[in-house]
DNA sequence: CCAAAAGTGTTTGTGCTACACCCATGT
DNA sequence: ACATGGGTGTAGCACAAACACTTTTGG
């Protein structure tokens, strides 16, 4: 143990996580303010060095939790960026994650130990620090590619949901309409949701059915 | 630079390639002789740790040419292994690739500076250190699954090939038959090759027509 | 009664699947 | 002549895509 890490202390290894949601009709991530010298007035994707006797996906777990406060969510590796200067403050090599978080989780305890932390459309990103910008892009095309071919939607819905927020949510990512009545057709057909029997309520229109999903479990599935 | 590095040296960055091959009707990997401790009589995928001035995909293409003396070939980050108890001499987190050679280029310069060196099918792996069968097993899934939706098999054959050359290897990786005429069909259909005008020569049986890749570009394209 | 979203079927085309025989060459 | 692999077409079926109107509720 001592010898590799003694002879060898190069490089640092970090994660950061790009956490994803959708609400407001957006995709949206969640970032947070850096104060230091170089990256003042940036932004960046919630992050943090691999302790040493933490495995690499329990850090990102750890950040995860740091930032939002929220455990069992969707996390998935996305990528290791590994340029040299990536990190102006010295090497370190960071190990990315996605992570989904349901829209209705939202207000729970974002706030935490940093000065400011706030949710940005995909779209309309503020400055960012480090590849971070790079990361998202990335994160954005890998989560495109997943929704199409497994379940993971399930982890951007609360609990009960309509048919018609679910649509929602693939138009958003997807970033294109998508027809009505094939979508409802496939996605019963796949009978990967069940009604609860209960109804939407509330709102200047029609109810709608509410919908549970029948497992939670990550699946490969052809959806799109 | 100082700060960080010196304050958190925990962990060590590796890369560790797993390099395929189709020949003689298998799919093979790349597999290099250990001979420390707790290691010896077990096989590794070829690797090694990460300098302080290299990039990671650097790492991986020098550790690549190393072992095969091969470069510009298909290489492509996998998945980051960083579970803290991988490694016996110590916390060592690695960046796992993988990369295709095509089966001509085999007889190369595949000996260089390790005691043995050889290939083995995927089938009957030997002893393996680390967590290199969880990769290696990884890396058959995520081969598999882009040999559907990637031209990537480009990188795994010669210049020239039979659509019965190109046909073998996908079966070869797939695990399962297909049908001649179904396949033609696709494949021709999506222009990808186009004939050399030559004839292959030499065997026992009628000659076939010989095809070259019109780009060996990699792209996303539903193959199977 | 009006606005807003929920809900519901049919048709058409495309692409995948299954399937069997003749051909060209070397020995 | 025979063994070996090369090369070719069609029909059925399942799934994706396109498309418009009626219903229910709250205001």
């Amino acid at each position: 143990m001592e010898k590799i890490t003694r002879k060898y202390q190069h490089a640092v290894i970090a994660t950061d996580t790009i956490i994803f949601t959708v609400v407001d009709d957006e995709l949206k991530v969640l970032l947070i303010k850096m104060n230091k010298k170089p990256y003042a007035d940036c932004w960046a994707a919630p992050g943090g060095l691999v302790k040493p006797d933490e495995s690499v996906d329990a850090s990102a777990k750890r950040n995860l939790f740091a930032a939002t406060g929220v455990k069992d969510v969707y996390l998935e590796q996305l990528y290791t960026f590994g340029r040299v200067n990536r990190d102006p403050f010295g090497r370190v090599v960071s190990v990315a994650y996605v992570a989904l978080i349901p829209s209705e989780g939202l207000k729970l305890k974002v706030s935490s130990a940093y000065d400011d932390i706030a949710w940005f459309p995909c779209h309309r990103l503020p400055a960012l620090a480090y590849d971070h910008d790079h990361m998202i892009q990335y994160a954005v095309g890998r989560l495109r590619a997943k929704l199409a071919y497994t379940n993971i939607v399930y982890s951007l819905l609360p609990d009960e949901f309509t048919l018609t927020d679910m649509q929602n949510t693939y138009e958003i990512i997807l970033g294109r309409p998508l027809d009505k009545r094939n979508f409802r057709k496939k996605i019963l057909s796949l009978a990967l949701v069940a009604k609860t029997g209960t109804m939407s309520a509330g709102k200047a229109h029609r109810p709608a059915a509410l919908y549970r999903f029948r497992s939670r479990d990550y699946k490969m599935i052809q959806i799109m």
